[in-house]
DNA sequence: ATGTCAATGACATGTTCATGTGGTTTTTAG
DNA sequence: CTAAAAACCACATGAACATGTCATTGACAT
């Protein structure tokens, strides 16, 4: 039989008290700790011999530290753990500032206690659990975040250079690389900088990275 | 009482079937069509006036051109229409495709006929379902790609300077951006470039894009 | 055939950058 | 309190860049 130790971070008493029942309450899974804030979830991780977190179910609106910035120090003092953030925020910047520190699942409060269970075991055995609509938010973002409309009326040649500036090379090395004249090289990235209305190869290699 | 039109592209006959089925003993939807290839899928949408589909279960592994090629060929005849690939590939390299070329949501094929319908009406509703793997590589790729191991180390007043670097400001826009002298922009430019190892513009930029 | 356009190249001028070597003043940590 | 770290500033030099104008070639379309 599988032991699933949950660690709670929620400053809303109600909240908490209702997780803390419920993950009583599920067979497969044991409290590990309930507290209040980040700061008290790390003195309870390290004062002692702890017995161990799998997964701690973590609130973003935290009094002290958020839980946002509170993320790299859990997972500092417990690399193994995975964090659900277990939150009202929706907003695509949290969403992915979560995701990127290392939070393995985004989960909206408004979800029933028993899918927030759910999403706990899936966790622990390896998958990761979105609500639907912020899942929606991670794919929108990613076909919506990696058009780059303007790059399509550059010719091959012109793709070449930008190529060579992406990869941080000078005038004179993109010039050797594709044995072409260092004026030459001049010439298209003058017409590059036209078409893209931009005026240093910072701003190109901005454009279609 | 919704009506969710639904149309399926699979080749393999036995898992059409049953997905054929699976739709039409589902209340809230209807078949739309049914193919065996993007190519027939595009007929069928083209050729007379069509009933209207709203989502589109679309196989990865199709005779022909895939489906991964087929997304933007479906997506042009319909741009409003919801993509759901449905495949027995979970390479992140293939979800991926997928998602940035505009598929909703992207399951796996061992995913239960009932979870496979519960996603079309997710999907309808502007939401997005992931199989827990899927979602999970998701969030591993957004968490491993995003590190950025050298930048840790740069103080939060080099950091000001790396953001205007960033979004191709000069010197002199960052120093008087920040109200400083343009050789103190300089100076801590200078110690970037030793700290990160790097000796222009772009290499900084490019690490921490 | 003729004109447009991409690709090539040269020359020139002023600007910005990379890099060095100095400093001073705050902040921060021991 | 003191030493280190971070932030601030100045001056100097050669390299790289932004930008302009002009010219040649070959491909492709009208």
């Amino acid at each position: 039989m599988e032991d699933i130790r949950v660690g709670l971070v929620e400053d809303n008493m109600t909240i908490r008290t209702s997780l803390k029942q419920c993950v009583e309450m599920t067979p497969a899974c044991s409290l590990a700790f309930a507290a209040g804030s980040v700061e008290s979830a790390l003195d309870v991780l390290s004062d002692f011999e702890f017995a161990g977190v799998d997964i701690i179910l973590l609130d973003i609106g935290l009094p002290g530290m958020s839980g946002l910035e509170g993320i790299p120090h859990i997972r500092h003092k417990l690399p193994d753990v995975d964090i659900i953030m277990l939150t009202t925020y929706d907003d695509t910047e949290r969403i992915f500032e979560a995701l990127t520190k290392g939070a393995r699942s985004y989960i909206s409060k408004k979800t029933s206690l028993k899918v927030i269970m759910d999403a706990v075991t899936t966790v622990y055995r390896g998958g990761s659990y979105m609500s639907p609509s912020i899942a929606r938010k991670l794919v929108d973002h990613l076909s919506g975040g990696k058009k780059k409309p303007n790059l399509k009326s550059l010719s091959d040649r012109q793709m070449d250079i930008v190529r060579g500036l992406a990869n941080g090379l000078s005038y004179k090395m993109i010039a050797s690389q594709l044995n072409i004249s260092i004026d030459t090289v001049r010439s298209h990235i003058k017409k590059i900088y036209k078409i893209l209305e931009v005026n240093s190869k910072i701003e190109v290699v901005n454009m279609f990275k």
